[in-house]
DNA sequence: TTAGGGTTAG
């Protein structure tokens, strides 16, 4: 096949005009008028960037039976689309058609693979590039950031920077910094920020917009505030990534005037700091202002509320005991509601003891086939909680017949010299005596100032007793007593963990933090709130 | 006059 598409795709029917130009006239079938190679990369760099791959299907139809059908520029256009809509293979098809492949045809095709974690395919290609520059590294790595291979993609750039690529200009940087975030590694983060400096792109505002987002991820919130007051120039990416950031930090009241001074210095609010507004509502239990902020998106910003915004609506309403009302949003929401949205209101349940909802939520959500393994984690800790152990146990065959498997919990903590990893019990450690130690002294102190250990997100049928002691080495916990134990008093003790933290593990964290006068803080590298 | 790499949620 030499133009890389499948002919059932291929109409002859013009488009509507209306979907993807609303207010321009119908150049088909107005003017009858052909478009030329210039109409049609354009046409398809509009379908690119409105992830539209319909009509980015029938714009290729229409060039595929066009008098310019060989031509190389229009063929890269349509790989890059096909890449931004999540389609590499059908990038592929129109990559190998191209006669004279350049350096863009390769950029866009490397980017293709990379985003969409296709490693193997990524680095062959990489290896094939006739000319590696700085645009074959950033597409490489930015994609590897995206599909979530933050360690791959830190490799290539350390391997970057010792091949000696100049970074002319920072694109990279940015990605690299969104890297950081993702690991949640202050550390990592700092160097590149000092890396930023030293290379003068510290006052560009992508860069920034990603600082802010990194520092405020990797529990170092004062310092993405200090970036953001010393920025010049804000923009809505900027002024959202510290909303999102207070809010992940418990700092509801803080994100909602961050909001106010947003709004009065003109900056609009797109769909993603609504998410992050009701959100913060939602963690503090701001029920009014979060019904407040919601109606205000669509009636004073004019955005239609998503699948996403429903779920975040769902979520503050039902965690704050409105679980009759939360139902109703499900009932009058214009989607069907997906596994974090039934997800959502069964954890609401749970909290609230609605045993009755609750079974008919869980069955809803079983009937989607769930994926996630916090769904089946979710569903048997709810069937635990209404002691209904058959159910518990049908949830735990299911999961092993579906192969679902949990992954095992651990915290990570840097103590600045180095960076140590804890799994719950870690019954090998060197210093698991005097750990342990430290935390039963830790647990006696507690239960003094009236700590009473909540066993209700333990899952197993089991006594009490036993629960709590499932509870006592949660890895979180064997992290901050060696933190305790190794560095400095008073320094920060920073704890990221892979899973969510449990709500006993929050109640204790925050005893430690009293006990001890520390600021300890945690950071999920999954944030799975809703 | 047309094509490639970048930041915020999930």
């Amino acid at each position: 096949m030499s133009h890389g598409l499948q002919f059932s795709l291929l109409t002859t029917k013009p488009m509507s005009p209306t979907k993807l130009s609303p207010s321009s006239p119908a150049m088909f079938t107005l003017d009858k008028l052909q478009p030329d190679h210039f109409v049609f990369a354009t046409l398809v760099k509009a379908c690119a960037s409105l992830g539209a791959p319909r009509q980015g299907k029938q714009v290729h139809a229409r060039f595929v039976i066009s008098p310019f059908c060989d031509d190389d520029v229009v063929k890269s256009s349509l790989v890059d689309m096909y890449v931004k809509c999540g389609l590499p293979d059908d990038a592929h098809a129109v990559f190998n058609s191209i006669k004279f492949k350049n350096s863009v045809s390769w950029t866009a095709m490397l980017s293709g693979y990379a985003r969409s974690g296709r490693k193997n395919e990524a680095f062959e290609m990489f290896e094939r590039v006739p000319v590696r520059n700085l645009f074959s590294w950033t597409a490489l790595i930015s994609g590897f950031v995206q599909s979530g291979n933050g360690t791959d993609a830190f490799y290539l750039f350390i391997k970057m920077r010792r091949e000696g690529v100049d970074i002319g200009e920072p694109l990279v940087l940015s990605s690299i910094v969104g890297s950081c975030a993702n690991l949640a590694s202050l550390e990592l983060g700092k160097q590149i920020h000092g890396l930023v400096i030293a290379l003068g792109y510290e006052s560009s505002l992508f860069i920034s917009n990603a600082l802010v987002d990194m520092y405020a991820k990797c529990s170092d919130i004062v310092a993405a505030k200090n970036i953001f007051g010393r920025m010049r120039r804000k923009d809505v990416v900027s002024w959202t990534s510290i909303i999102v950031g207070a809010a992940q930090h418990g700092r509801a009241e803080e994100a909602l005037a961050i909001y106010d001074a947003m709004v009065s210095a003109g900056v609009k609010p797109n769909e993603v700091t609504f998410v992050g507004l009701i959100y913060a509502c939602s963690h503090v239990g701001l029920v009014s202002r979060g019904r407040k902020l919601f109606k205000s998106m669509t009636d004073d910003y004019g955005i239609s509320p998503s699948l996403q915004h429903y779920t975040c609506l769902l979520d503050l309403l039902s965690r704050s005991g409105h679980l009759a009302e939360a139902e109703n949003v499900i009932q009058a929401m214009p989607f069907k509601p997906d596994e974090p949205t039934w997800a959502a209101l069964l954890s609401a349940c749970k909290q609230h003891g609605n045993m009755q909802m609750g079974t008919r939520v869980a069955n809803q959500l079983l009937s989607l086939k769930p994926e996630e393994p916090s769904t089946y984690i979710l569903l048997s800790n709810f069937y635990a909680s209404a002691a209904m152990w058959e159910h518990v146990s049908k949830v735990r065959k299911l999961m092993a017949h579906m192969e679902v498997k949990k992954e095992p919990g651990y915290s990570c903590i840097d103590t600045g010299k180095e960076s140590q990893v804890f799994h719950a019990g870690e019954p090998y450690h060197p210093l698991k005596d005097k750990i342990f130690g430290l935390l039963r002294e830790l647990d006696g102190e507690m239960r003094r100032r009236g700590y009473v250990p909540d066993i209700s997100s333990v899952l197993h049928d089991m006594d009490q007793q036993e629960k709590e002691k499932q509870l006592f080495w949660h890895s979180e916990r064997v992290a901050v007593a060696y933190g305790l134990l190794k560095c400095v008093p008073g320094t920060v003790l920073r704890i990221v963990k892979n899973l969510r933290v449990c709500g006993d593990c929050h109640t204790v964290l925050k005893h430690i933090s009293d006990c001890k006068q520390r600021n300890c803080c945690t950071r999920c590298q999954q944030i799975s709130s809703f």
